[in-house]
DNA sequence: AATGAATGAGCTTTCATTCAT
DNA sequence: CATGAATGAAAGCTCATTCAT
């Protein structure tokens, strides 16, 4: 089946792209993962331009499905539980991209086509930020959260939080982050985050 | 002056690696830009590997260095104002270097040497986030921060927020991070990590 | 119809030949514009030089056909006449072959193959200057045409002129070769060869 | 010496362009005919059709030089005798450049781009029939030449044959050719273009 | 009879690197 | 100290051709 052959290659381009990165996941490194010669390459992708795009696109792990529905989970459980789970996915979901995501900075045509894509289609990275600012503003309507709280500004801290300790962890290493696990790292800003810094009487 | 040559030629890659990408930073484009012939540069530099982490290492701005007084500065103006000011720096600082640090990702073996380097430096980019973590909790100390605060999850959430902003412009685009200009997105995250989600009657 | 595949594929090959040029004409591009895919190609020829020659065979226009039956026409109309008639269809013979012919040039092999078959069929431009030239013998004995005139030098420089002229056509584009339409071109050529340069006292 | 380097990989483009034929004539044969490595024709050439254009430009025998001061003849030696020269040159200059400049019909692109340079440099092969028109239209006001002949006419039909005839010869192969050798030719073309086909009372 | 998935050889071009000057 | 001529290796890509279906 063609499908099945395109897919091989997709998946053997992403293989490629992660182990030894993007400037080294040429051709014929593609298609000796993928099990098929140069040439089959360019029966199903114009280029290796437009390989990398459908990698990018088919294979980066989205989140955004994950988060959509979370609104929906308004008044449910507890916020802090909520926004636990959240950091928890959103941590697993970065630390699988952001290798892929930071590659792409290399190729500014690869980055400037991609965005494009990206954007077409109503993705993106942001998109998470949205879904997470949404449910806390419907867990102010519920009084669950502050009223005077601003739900952007908090999605973009717990998210951001997630994001730079991926990027942490892909750039130094597990072992120099040391202290806080996961777990811990995930309660501790969420717990952060609900209580404040401000001293009860300011 | 032998050493003008070098930083000439430091610069000059740092130019192309900003504008055409890693990928497309070659050694005849640095060599152009730099106003040397290709051979000069091997005069100077092991190789083009060194050459990039000799960029890397003198061109990055240097974040910790203005962090890195920051724990004196705690007593003085307000927690809030300081923060504000720490975030904008963030800003800035990783508006800067997200493009050349993300590079990096698409060349594992430069990665690695870079990473070995910065270690060895005692540096990287968390760094900043231990001496805003030591700000806190000398703040702390003064009880001008919640003394059961967690301070290192205060500026993963502070540092994560901006790192992630930056990231996300350098990815979409300024047009479509739309609404919350920088000010504005300083002031909404520092005010809603000083006061928390919590509804005061938790 | 087996015989209207094979049709097909040879009006493609020419189409893509007299458009793309002989080193565009690949495979792939032909099997596009016949409407069939690259593998029928090899059911109806043996491979690509086959049907090159299959169309050089088949499609170049068969000038001597036209020329054939010349030397019967000896003593009809007016030399003068004639001449012109030969001239104008030679010039639009030369018109349609020249650029497929000239492309040849650029792959020997296929040069000799297409010589072997041209000579095997006892065909050739060359014919088309032997039947002007029987022409122009009948005509002597008619003595329509000088008695001491030569006729092959004679059928040379008519036919000359014409190939010329669509070479430099096909070389330089209409626009340069000022000066001269096509029908004064063959009306001054005929009556140039017909009077000689000689002044009448010699 | 660069130039050297330059001329000697002209020379060998050229040499395989005779030997192989445009089509095989491959920039690793071409550096291989050099004795350089592939990469040094970048070096000295932007690309493979920038290389052939120089070929064309430099090694086609330049056939316009030679006739150039052709119309400063008049007057000297006789009409006839000046003609045979004249289709002498014809005969060897053709006989070199036909296998190269019907070549160039094969890639359509690299023909556009050689007619461009040539008329810039107010050169092409119809150049040599109007410094022949120009000889005859000297010698038709010395009254060497009919008073109503045409000159422009005069000179297609003579170097028309001679183009057509070295084209055959290169097409068809010498032995095919037979009869008039090439003195014998020169002399009958010239002779016939002399007196004319008109019987002496028309 | 026609397909189309697949290929291996070969193409043009770019690259980082060397070295005599 | 700097050059620039030169290179070998490897890159992305195209080609004519095969063959099971």
């Amino acid at each position: 089946l063609i499908v099945e052959t395109r897919e091989r290659i997709v998946g053997a381009a992403e293989r490629v792209m992660r182990t030894k990165g993007l400037a080294r996941a040429t051709t014929k490194e593609i298609a000796r993962a993928a099990g098929y010669s140069e040439g089959t390459l360019y029966k199903h992708f114009e280029g290796k331009e437009d390989l990398f795009l459908s990698v990018l696109r088919e294979r980066l792990p989205n989140f955004v499905v994950l988060v959509r529905d979370l609104p929906e989970r308004s008044g449910r459980g507890t916020v802090r539980g909520n926004l636990e789970e959240v950091a928890s996915a959103a941590l697993a979901f970065y630390d699988e991209s952001v290798p892929m995501a930071a590659s792409v900075f290399s190729e500014p045509k690869l980055l400037a086509r991609h965005r494009e894509g990206v954007l077409k289609r109503d993705r993106g990275p942001h998109k998470a930020n949205e879904a997470v600012a949404a449910y806390l503003r419907a867990e102010q309507h519920l009084e669950r959260v502050r009223r005077d709280a601003n739900p952007e500004a908090a999605a973009a801290l717990l998210l951001g939080a997630c994001y730079q300790r991926a990027f942490h962890l892909h750039f130094l290493g597990e072992e120099v982050l040391a202290g806080s696990g996961e777990e811990s790292f995930v309660e501790d800003i969420v717990q952060t985050l609900m209580q404040g810094l401000s001293p009860k009487k300011e």
